[in-house]
RNA sequence: GCGCCGGUAGCUCAGCGGAUAGAGCAACGGACUUCUAAUCCGUAGGUCGAGGGUUCGAAUCCUUCCCGGCGCGCCA
């Protein structure tokens, strides 16, 4: 992956029995740089060459040959350090940022690999909550890092606008004659929900007419299918209101009535299988040999229900677009049912069911006031944070925190927008800065902080950055002379630049945004204290007297800039140049 | 009972086979005549849930157990 690795690991292979790849995965980095750029291990060599690693260490610093680039070899221990050439190291890392960009897509051969993401799919009806926060935010971050990486990656948004609900939500509009269903609000379709499930729960026949409902519209009934329809309408407009503010785009919207209409060949195919059985009325498919409980793919009464139109769906992506993965960014509630579901497509016989992978994440829970519980909020309580009032909040918040630095900002800037950014950045690089399978309890205080860890954080260094290259009065230059990038801060930024790539692949193997996330908090923080030293001393400005320090550190400077600038985007959180 | 996730500093979390376990917040002490203090520097704070195992080496892998969250056929 990295080619001074490589480099090295195929220099040590002329001196040992291992092969250079095996070697460049035992590469790592010394803990300090003063101890070297990259170190070698030597203790799983002793056995095979029969001496102590401090010896075989001691043995390969006489015998290795330095590749370019690499200036010295010590033995320090059982490891054997290399040390880089600085200036040439330098030069390599900020020429290649400048020209190639952060990310270099080195590998073009990912062109043709396909991951199909699906995530956020709400339901319809109902309120985006912050529920649908981290798999909305997490989808997408995944979906923009596997296209930098130069994969094809197709997002698309499974819209829940199927199943019983919606049959209650029918028979809401029905018993409490709502005219016309086109101009309610997703608040209003919510409180008829909540009206109608509450006056049904000592109601029985409220619980027929629903299920009636929902039976009249997988049927194919035109006037219920109407109404149904103005649902989807709605909701869909309140959605895109939502998506847009937090970036999100899907290439597809892939609901899941597109694949209500399978059920009869489905059945039919399951049945020739032999896959299918009758159990209490309804049909199940057995998974004893794979120790799971059965996944249930018919009701009783005849109705689809959620495997039933997941089974179409997966193979409907199959078809579409040969996938490498198939990834569902899903809660971690619903682990047990993915097995189920990638078992049944395996007992089918698609070949393709273990590229499926379950990107779950942790559960949002909610400080309980009155029992200091936290647990889990639901709609039918009607106590679901939304997520349009956690984004206000932080707007508000970020204004009100621009407005203390006034003076900051020239007459006539957009404060509002900026307002915008630093508040929906701070709660989206929240939720991503974190990794993606813990629960979270909700806290307002951590979701709005600005200070420490945060969006904001990133953010103003990349600010601070600009303002740097604003005031410099010349853009940054390639032609500058790399040895003077010479204090240890400098090649420490320098070494954190060219591990960016490592940070996007590792974001990518273990589908895990945070990756991202925690390296631009760790840049930031060697970046914002080599900008402080320059407080103190004004000779380690970047803007200090010297010329020709100036350009080289200028154009370090616009390196970083563009590194974070690019890390943040990954995020989906913007990259504002003055705060 | 079974499945998934988590248990690391007072709190929130990184680290997930290597060389002295790291950050942020909170606490305490410092730095604004600024290349933007939404920042930085310093102090203090840890039997990495517990036991056993694998390994030259374990917070990291395996195993048993404990604690917490969520789920386990007619919701998705």
């Amino acid at each position: 992956m990295h080619a001074m690795e490589d480099l090295i690991a195929a220099a040590l292979a002329e001196h040992l029995p291992l092969e250079p790849e095996e070697l460049a995965d035992l590469l790592e980095t010394p803990p300090s740089p003063e101890m070297g750029d990259y170190g070698l291990p030597c203790f799983t060599l002793a056995p095979r060459l029969r001496r102590a690693p401090r010896q075989i260490a001691a043995e390969l610093q006489g015998s290795v040959a330095l590749p370019a680039g690499v200036r010295a070899a010590r033995a320090e221990g059982p490891y054997l350090n290399f040390f880089l050439d600085r200036s040439e190291t330098i030069r390599r890392v900020l020429t290649g940022i400048t020209q190639e960009g952060p990310a270099p897509a080195d590998e073009g051969d990912n062109a043709d690999r396909t991951v199909v993401i699906e995530f956020s799919s709400p339901n319809i009806s109902k309120h985006l909550g912050v529920h649908h926060l981290p798999g909305t935010v997490i989808g997408m971050s995944l979906c923009r890092i596997f296209r930098a990486l130069g994969y094809r990656a197709v997002s698309l948004n499974y819209l829940g606008d199927w199943g019983t609900s919606h049959g209650r939500l029918i028979a809401a509009i029905e018993r409490y004659g709502v005219e016309d269903p086109h101009a309610l609000t997703v608040s209003e379709l919510q409180d008829l929900y909540v009206r109608y499930s509450t006056e049904a729960e000592d109601e029985p026949e409220m619980q027929q007419q629903a299920r009636d409902a929902f039976r009249r519209l997988e049927q194919g009934d035109p006037g219920t299918r109407q109404v149904w329809e103005a649902f989807r309408e709605v909701s869909l407009r309140e959605f895109e209101r939502v998506y847009d503010r937090l970036g999100v785009e899907f290439d597809r919207y892939t609901p899941e009535s597109l694949y209500v209409d399978r059920k009869d060949e489905l059945m039919e195919r399951l049945r020739r299988q032999g896959l299918a059985q009758q159990s209490e009325g309804a049909l199940i498919v057995a998974l004893d040999e794979h120790d799971l409980p059965p996944c249930m793919v018919l009701k009783s009464d005849g109705a689809t229900l959620y495997a039933t139109r997941d089974i179409p769906a997966a193979e409907d992506r199959w078809e579409r677009y040969r996938f490498e993965k198939a990834l569902y960014v899903v809660g971690n509630e619903q682990s047990l049912y993915f097995q189920q579901l990638k078992a049944v497509l395996a007992k089918m016989g698609h070949h393709w069911a273990d590229r499926i992978v379950h990107v779950n994440f942790g559960l949002i829970k909610f400080l309980d006031a009155e029992t200091g519980n936290a647990r889990v909020g639901s709609t039918r309580s009607g106590d679901m944070l939304l997520l349009e009032d956690v984004l206000q909040e932080a707007v508000q918040r970020a204004r009100a925190k621009i407005e203390d630095n006034r003076n900051r900002f020239e007459d006539g800037a957009d404060l509002d927008e900026l307002a915008e950014k630093v508040g929906i950045g701070a709660v989206i690089f929240r939720e991503l800065s974190t990794r993606r399978t813990r629960d979270v309890v909700f806290d307002w205080e951590r979701m709005l902080d600005f200070e420490g860890d945060t969006g904001p954080y990133v953010q103003y260094a990349h600010a601070r950055l600009c303002s740097i290259l604003r005031k410099a009065g010349e853009d940054a230059s390639l032609e500058v002379d790399f040895s003077r990038l010479s204090l240890p801060e400098e090649w420490t930024l320098v070494r954190h630049l060219e591990g960016f790539a490592h940070a996007l692949h590792r974001a990518t193997a273990d589908y895990e945004p945070s990756a991202v996330a925690t390296y631009l908090l760790d840049l930031c923080a060697d970046f914002s204290a080599y900008y402080s030293a320059g407080m103190r001393e004004p000779e380690r400005r970047v803007l200090c007297q010297d010329g020709e320090v100036r350009a080289a550190r200028l154009l370090l400077v616009d390196a970083i800039r563009r590194v974070i600038r690019s890390g943040l985007e990954l995020l989906g959180v913007a990259a504002p140049e003055r705060m």
